[in-house]
DNA sequence: CAATCACAGACTTTATTTATCTATAATATA
DNA sequence: TATATTATAGATAAATAAAGTCTGTGATTG
């Protein structure tokens, strides 16, 4: 069980729009050389961001992409839910008499990880590299 | 990103050998049987509960697997671990300038449900099943 | 109109998970 | 000791998922 390359991207792109002047578009040309990442692969986990009202897109000459809330209000699990999904991380496929107490115990202990997900936001990053420049 | 099919067989087959009366051991047939899963299948995954110390087999007639560790010292994560390695979740796999940020936060994450699993012992499920019977 | 950009779909490649098959080694018991 | 029973190991195959490519289309700017 390993967290996607693609939320790999997703994140370190979206750190990099939060550090960023935030009114001109960035193209996904520059986000993925700085990540070396082939562009087409990366817009493809860019539109899955765009689809989750992460950020919002632009076409056309001086296009990008942007974000769309307040750093203050994207946490990692936004990014992490917009790409990988909402699903359990554990599906008790057997056939239980009734609820199956391992799975009930799992998704709790997904919940404490997400919780802090939850909590975590974009701001707190960027401003945490902001102390190092 | 998912929890193992064998991560699921290893919890089941570790909450039934701590149901089971202690001293007889268990052969895979009838562990593979109840999960409807083939037993050299399942073998596989038992060995590794085997050789992270949390049962113990015996080969020849009336053999099979049963508990090493008391049932109030099994844990979740013994057995995840045991199944699915210890590694971290999310690798970072771009070259920073330093360490990164995003990694630490995903470690803290992950050490959140960690701490769930950790805690979460094999006796207190049991528990759980004796009192519904 | 031409250059620049995002978007969508089909496709390929690679890696991982889930098994299966077969042979071997260990043990109990008749 | 012989036989049945059981776990273990290795090679291999099949199924699924992840990672990445290619190509064409549509939107926007200058």
């Amino acid at each position: 069980m390993k967290y996607s390359k693609a939320t790999n991207y997703a994140l370190h792109t979206m750190l990099f729009l939060v550090a960023h002047t935030p009114d001109k578009p960035v193209g996904v040309q520059q986000l993925a050389e700085r990540q070396n990442v082939s562009p087409t692969y990366l817009s493809k986990i860019l539109t899955k961001l765009v689809k989750a009202g992460l950020i919002e897109s632009a076409s056309g000459a001086n296009g990008g992409y942007r974000l769309r809330r307040k750093q203050e209000e994207i946490s990692f699990l936004d990014i992490i839910h917009a790409i990988e999904g909402t699903a359990s991380l554990f599906d008790c496929t057997l056939d239980h008499p009734s609820e199956c107490l391992i799975q009930q115990e799992m998704v709790k202990a997904e919940g404490q990880m997400e919780d802090y997900l939850r909590g975590k936001m974009m701001s707190e990053l960027a401003e945490k590299m902001r102390s190092w420049h």
